[in-house]
Formats: structure tokens, sequence, C-alpha cells
DNA sequence: ATCGGGACCTGCTTGC
DNA sequence: TGCAAGCAGGTCCCGA
């Protein structure tokens, strides 16, 4: 479910019933998500929430102990609820606050995490990441640097998160297909001016879907419940078979890897 | 060093 | 209508 304006959208919704609040406890009803959830998030008590930040796809609430961090993996989805409401089969942690509310973790698959550091910033998965799409300095030069040498589908490419974070399946697919490239061009095979279009594009891309509240696919929903916008722009994610909105030819579905991927033969080089 | 593929899960859609 | 296969937004880790 969730790319990074999924994510940001997500923070942006549960940050105000949060911030200035006090986290009374965790509830853990399943542990088992990708790793078991931290014990020191079993064990918190009485911590005032200092701030709700998003690093790639993590969302980090920083306590004065340490921090907490939250990814969604595939399914998740964060909601803020009266604290007792009940849980549904899949809603596996609650962070309890002052305000009789609860922030409440769902996560069907459990590809998600929730996984705690004392030193905010440093946990180890945070480290081998790349740098943010708006990061000063990723652009076309920065880009054509990255993938000397590299002959790896420019898709592939810029879905690593140790070489820039926050571009999952959909806005891959939709900014390549904004960028005029091929996605499985090799990345050593793209000029600095190409990259240059397809670093201000990826931030166009994520940028209006942020703007629109994310994409809604199947049951995402923000933190209020409200859908994401942004599947009406989807120009050719899911899209196999239909026609180009650009110049009509019928667009092409391949799995590359695991993956489904879409574009068009004829605008896509 | 770089890469491709498998693995982790459940639920919904599709096709026989 | 029932059942199985296929597919889904992420990403770590392994072996080649």
């Amino acid at each position: 479910m969730p790319e990074l304006p999924e994510v940001e959208t997500t923070r942006r919704g549960i940050a105000p019933w949060l911030e200035g609040r006090t986290l009374v406890c965790a509830r853990v009803r399943e542990p088992r998500l990708r790793w078991p959830i931290a014990d020191e998030i079993r064990q918190l008590g009485d911590e005032p929430v200092r701030g709700v930040r998003r690093r790639a796809k993590f969302l980090l609430l920083d306590l004065d102990s340490g921090q907490l961090l939250l990814h969604l993996g595939m399914s998740g989805s964060l909601r803020v609820v009266v604290a007792d409401t009940p849980p549904d089969k899949h809603d596996h942690l609650d962070l309890v606050l002052d305000s009789g509310r609860a922030l409440r973790l769902r996560d069907p698959r459990r590809f998600g995490a929730a996984l705690w550091t004392s030193e905010p910033d440093r946990h180890p998965l945070l480290d081998k990441l790349g740098p943010e799409p708006w990061d000063p300095g990723v652009d076309g030069e920065w880009f054509y640097r990255k993938a000397r040498g590299r002959r790896r589908a420019v898709k592939d490419f810029i879905m690593d998160a140790g070489i820039l974070v926050g571009v999952g399946n959909i806005y891959a697919q939709e900014s390549l297909f904004r960028a005029g490239i091929h996605p499985a061009r090799a990345a050593g095979r793209i000029s600095r001016k190409r990259y240059g279009l397809l670093a201000d594009t990826i931030r166009a891309v994520l940028g209006e879907a942020i703007e629109v509240g994310g994409t809604t696919l199947r049951d995402f929903a923000g933190a209020g419940g409200a859908p994401g916008y942004f599947r009406q722009q989807l120009t050719v994610y899911g899209r196999g078979g239909e026609p180009c909105r650009s110049c009509g030819r019928t667009l092409r579905a391949v799995r590359h890897g695991q993956r489904g991927t879409v574009y068009c033969p004829r605008c896509q080089r």
C-alpha cells in the first residue's frame, strides 16, 4: 500500500494528534511483524511525543528516551482511534495517548515493523539509506555519476533505497513514463540531461501525490480515513493493455523481477 | 561490487 | 458456487 506519498500523508494526518501529547503505554497484540516488535516499545510509559518525522518510508516518533520507528510495509496503515475501540483482527499495536486516543497500527501482511533506537536517526536500517528526492544535490549530474558502470534496469536503480529513497513500484513507473525513459534501459546508458529530467520528474510526481493525499489502492486511506486522490492521475500503473494517454499506443505490461511494470513502447525509450 | 531471486505474510481477484 | 492460482504498494538477505 504505502509508498512515500502515502507515508507522508499518514505523517501529516497523525502528527497533530501526537505532538505535544504524552504516550501512556503500548499495547502489543501481535509482535510478529517483519521483525518482532521491539521490547523497548512494550515497556514504554509516560513519554511526551516531541515530534513525528519521516525518513524514507519510516515514520519516526521522537521521545525523550529514544526513537520509535514505524514502517508500513506493503499493507500497513495507521489510524488515530478512541483508545477503547475494539481492535480488528490485524490491529497489531496501539500506542495509547493521554488524550484518550490511540495510534493504531493495522497490517494484514505483517511486512511492516515497529522498531526502537536509543540514538535518534541512527537505527542500522536508516544508516544505509540514500538521500531523499528533495535533498540538495540530487540532480542529473548526481544520478549520472551514481549510475556509471551499472547495467541494471533504470527502474530497479531508482527503486533501490541505497541509491535514493522513496520511489516504489507505482511512482517509479509514473516517473519513467513522464520522463520518457524505458524502464528496462540500463542505468549506465542514460545521459546527464535525461537524468536531470528524471530527477525533476520524480520530485514532481511524488510532490503531486502528496498534495492530493497519496494514491488510494485497495484499502489505503489517510489517518482520518479520507482516501487519496492520486489514483485519478495515474498514467501507466495498472493500465497495461489500455491506450497511452499521450500517443494512443497500447501500453505494455511486463514482469520485471517479481514486479509488474507498465510502459509505453513509443513514448519511452 | 553488483545483481537477481527468494523470502517474509494475508487477502482479494481471476479463471477454470 | 467452489477452489486454486496469481497477484499486490516493501525491502532484507543470500548466493552467484
